[in-house]
DNA sequence: TACGTTGCAGAAAGCGTTTTCACAGATCCA
DNA sequence: TGGATCTGTGAAAACGCTTTCTGCAACGTA
């Protein structure tokens, strides 16, 4: 009966701590720590001793331990608008499959209420202390914006910044592609579906993706026909068709860009409720890519939205981590994809 | 110059600690921790005195810190095979609505490769003392399964366990529902796009979906045409119905019952490549009530996934504290949803 | 007046790691 | 052969909280 000192009472029932590994194999608590993460300086010998007492032990170190004294969390934070919508979920799918393969987790946060600016500061202070940085997406803080200090790095997905990590894809580019891909098919008047909350402007991607549109237009001498807003949700874009389907034949658009895919279905179900036929009634282009998109035939502008959760969260490790971590703005490429969806106009 | 202290070298720069609190309110950082979390000990006067400090400084507690003191993490973990399907995402949405509003945070893991026992296992020591509860999603351990102690508490969103908390949706009468839909219409040959890992049998889910299937059909004694693999994935979805639509005339289904909305997409896909009509040529009915199914006119079984992410967090908050927390499989509602994707045969 | 109580607040002891610091022994160089 | 430089290890000091324990007043109660 000698071990009455610490090992006295463990408030969780049995979890090993460094110290009944250290005691199992007969080395100090420093050198468990510095074995279990691989510090050159300890003998194989010793080494080979202590990974056989954790393995054998099932022994863990608790992280928030480790955090406290270390002060890196391995976690990194993701923070969006709301969870739910495609877009979301492949980049926190992007996000996990590099996180975990590096040991880090991840930490989801949704900015449901609409007063953004306000909530990002509250997702944030949630978060202080408790990620090594944040990934914020579709949140547009403003180009302006700089990351305050003694708050973790922060990478901004989906808006480019001043100052600081960014990296999206070239929306402008996405805005004209599908536009000019709609004018090449015959289509002279379109009607964008646009997207950003609801009480509030079009979200920067909005913005851009209309500047591409009316590049495109331009050559023709035109402008779009009507721009709706479709809030990015399904709903939202089935409204926003409504409205567009509503205009007298005479103004009414022949064809539709939505600037999501979710939009998009939502139109398509709007048509499609009016007893009208795409492409045969009105073409309609989206935007994304969405998982379902090749299924229902609609064309697209795709981007790789996992990838971008990738890359993300590489950055994120590499910010977390004091990499010296300049600013950049990464831009990934965008592709149309043609399908059933959109039709020549004189094919009518 | 008093202070040398504790203040001294602060490792992350500006970062304000309890201390820091207690010397402006001119009291002890015990006074601090009580009145912050609203103890009833502490004299109004203090309290306010420490809350205007805490604002001033604007203090929050270093989680890591309380945790390590406390015991409590304020973090429900969930684990899940893939974060992409549209049944994850909503149930992430769920747990993060409660969640959230309980200042609680949630961390997600998924468990991309096929292994899932070991993968589980692997999950749970991952999270080990970094939760306070875990929730599993559609990773099916098996109902005889009995959470290990000394970690986490688990709930279990999908399969019912003999001990232990789950919750779920009755599948078993989910399938018989779709399946006397399809009767009621006249098909009398009716294909099941089942679901389940790669190499491995069916998951319980499938199972209960099949055997409501099998009971409806039974009433006509009748069996299912054919049982397919779809994976529960989109792409999955289509190959299933393409070796479904391939059979031979004689026996190729009428319609067919598809276990997810995601795979009946798939399905849908591999339909109309064939130049084939849905219902026209062939009904097809889904599981889920995806999103979109409603643009897309796919009628199906809805399930309140959202709510159920919703009252699995709940429970996990329950095991979280130390409630007591029995035994219980919870089961919500289902509802068919009739739409354009199902017809009369004879209608054809 | 003396003696429990009770209500509040501070001192101090953890919580389980990481990391600095000190130190013994081995190795090196002149 | 003596000092100087390495190497590998342990002791102990953080890390920033929570919680127990202790103690001082103020308050009945006898």
């Amino acid at each position: 009966m000698t071990n009455r000192q610490r090992t006295s009472s463990p408030r969780r029932d049995g979890v090993t701590t460094i110290a009944d590994v250290a005691r199992m194999a007969g080395v100090s608590e420093a050198t468990v720590s510095r074995a279990m993460r691989d510090f050159p300086q300890v003998r194989p010998v010793l080494r080979e001793r202590v990974l056989a007492a954790a393995a054998e032990l099932n022994y863990v170190a608790d992280s928030n331990a480790s955090r406290l004294a270390s002060g890196k969390t391995r976690t990194i934070g993701v923070i969006a608008p709301q969870l739910t919508t495609w877009y979301v979920s492949q980049m926190s799918a992007g996000l996990e499959d590099v996180l975990h393969a590096a040991g880090n987790d991840l930490l989801v946060s949704a900015l449901s209420t609409p007063a953004r600016r306000q909530d990002l500061r509250e997702g944030r202070a949630r978060f202080r202390q408790r990620v090594d940085a944040l990934v914020l997406v579709d949140v547009f803080v403003g180009r302006d914006w700089t990351p305050p200090p003694s708050e973790p790095p922060v990478i901004v997905v989906g808006e480019k910044l001043d100052s600081g990590y960014s990296l999206g894809i070239d929306d402008e580019l996405g805005g004209f592609l599908a536009t000019r891909h709609l004018l090449d098919l015959g289509h002279r008047r379109i009607g964008l579906v646009a997207g950003g909350a609801p009480e509030s402007d079009f979200s920067p991607v909005s913005e851009f993706r209309t500047a591409g549109a009316a590049r495109a237009l331009r050559s023709y001498d035109l402008e779009p026909a009507t721009i709706q807003n479709g809030l990015f949700t399904i709903e939202g874009g089935r409204a926003a068709a409504s409205a567009i389907l509503d205009m007298s034949a005479a103004t009414r658009p022949t064809a539709i860009f939505s600037f999501s895919d979710e939009m998009a279905f939502g139109a398509l179900h709007a048509i499609r409720e009016r007893g009208l036929a795409v492409p045969g009634d009105i073409s309609i282009v989206g935007f994304d890519d969405h998982t379902v998109s090749e299924s229902v035939g609609l064309s697209t502008v795709r981007q790789p939205v996992r990838e971008l959760g990738r890359r993300a969260a590489q950055r994120a490790l590499l910010a977390s981590s004091d990499e010296p971590f300049g600013n950049d703005h990464e831009l990934l490429p965008i592709e149309l994809i043609v399908r059933s969806s959109t039709a020549s106009l004189h094919s009518i």
